[in-house]
DNA sequence: CGGCCGTTTGAGTCACCTCAACCACGGTGG
DNA sequence: CCACCGTGGTTGAGGTGACTCAAACGGCCG
């Protein structure tokens, strides 16, 4: 495992956090209130309101937030790479189960100086913000594939996602153009993410890498021979719906 | 239909929005820079990049965003309503198909302006923060409808949504205890935001009303008989994941 | 009255789930 | 070194909830 720098400035997270737009002296100060810690693959983080309005970084690993039901019906809502946010300010509830899917190293930030940040830095406010909007469009681009795509379409969508998100993340990924993607969930983790079973996902596994486009290394990492194929199987294009009623009116279902 | 005030202080939805923050003199500089407009039921708002950045509250009526695969199938994402806002300040692009489910009056503000608030206005910028993380709770809590829900549980859990929705907003409704609940959607609405068909919908509608829940008045409308019902059948509990590793062990899946 | 639209109802099918067996791998201890 | 076990994954056989296709209904409007 790398050297994980505790000094900002050398943050293996760097490039996708937040703290990218600070300038020296604010990086410095954050840098002062925050800590480091590591959590295991599985290990959840805490109680339920265990984070008071404080945020972290991931800066190594992937988390995953959840929510079940009582009868243990679970649903992944997001995964969280390097360079995410974790948690929510002003807020002391965060309504979502936290586990480490991967061994995950986070970068805790001083609430108050997280706040004043905020408040105070505008471009970092805007930041912020952004990610926030980002996060909204990334949960309803997955309510479209829970609520309207094929098991075989989600599990490529999945496939597809993690391709890229693991590539411009610096996980313990090679930067080479290998194509290897390392799976960082189990089966029923990519079940559960995808509104599926795991015997399902295995099965779609299995009919992608029939199909040629995928083999599967073990059960954690894939070889994508063909991401077009990849590409064809997660389904149709998101439509822009068109302007063009024309079409609407002969396609449409 | 009322007589829908021009004037901010005045407005209909005045309590359920963000300018609600505002000062009498921000407010009325706002008012300046903003103008209402009717749009009718299945109207559909501009082309794809039609916002610009810019942002509008919903003063009343019922706004839906959804998605769509270029095959037709179609996901609802949220429902707006008075109160909500609409828009995404900062970005050209707004990546949602956006339709009037009701007769919706829009107030649209001034870009400029609007922006400014957010840079200036530490409450209202703040209130915009929650009002985004806010969506996300909403969008998160959905998609677990949609990957973990039954048919029967997802069309209830609408009907309550809808109920708590339009209770405290300023419809069209009244604000009596009569517990008559009219859904702004088509059964094809209904099911393209929940992820069913709608054949599936209605059944599940009548269901409902065989158990003795709900009564269906007209297509529209809905006496809510037995709320607790209603709650029982939109199925358990979220869970706040309890400590209970104990009850996990035995209960999980 | 006739046509249209949204809805309801029915009958049959299928994609995904359920249940269960089996396998591969890694660690543990005799 | 190997027998044992636990965990996570795969595979198979059978079931079922939601889908598909199709027909009929009822309110509305010309």
């Amino acid at each position: 495992m790398k050297a994980w720098s505790k000094i900002c400035s050398e943050c293996a997270a760097r490039n996708a956090t937040l703290c990218r737009v600070l300038d020296p002296q604010e990086l410095a100060r954050l840098n002062h209130a925050s800590f480091r810690r590591w959590y295991s693959a599985g290990q959840a983080i805490g109680g339920i309101a265990a984070f008071d309005g404080r945020c972290a970084t991931v800066v190594a690993g992937v988390m995953k937030l959840s929510k079940a039901l009582s009868d243990g019906r679970q649903q992944i809502v997001a995964l969280l790479f390097p360079g995410d946010l974790l948690g929510r300010p002003y807020c002391a509830e965060f309504p979502y189960t936290v586990e480490a899917a991967t061994d995950v190293l986070l970068c805790w930030h001083g609430r108050a100086d997280f706040d004043r940040l905020l408040v105070l830095r505008p471009d970092f406010n805007r930041a912020f913000l952004q990610r926030a909007l980002d996060s909204i469009d990334a949960a309803r681009d997955w309510m479209l594939l829970l609520g309207r795509k094929t098991a075989l379409e989600r599990v490529a969508t999945l496939l597809l996602t993690l391709l890229q998100k693991t590539s411009y993340c610096c996980g313990d990924h090679q930067p080479s153009q290998d194509k290897i993607l390392t799976i960082p969930l189990t089966r029923l983790e990519m079940a559960d993410f995808l509104g599926l079973r795991l015997e399902t996902v295995s099965r779609q596994l299995k009919l992608l890498e029939a199909s040629g486009a995928i083999k599967r290394l073990d059960t954690r990492r894939i070889l994508v021979l063909v991401a077009d194929s990849l590409t064809h199987a997660a389904g149709p294009d998101e439509s822009g719906e068109s302007i063009a009623s024309a079409t609407a009116a002969s396609a449409h279902r």
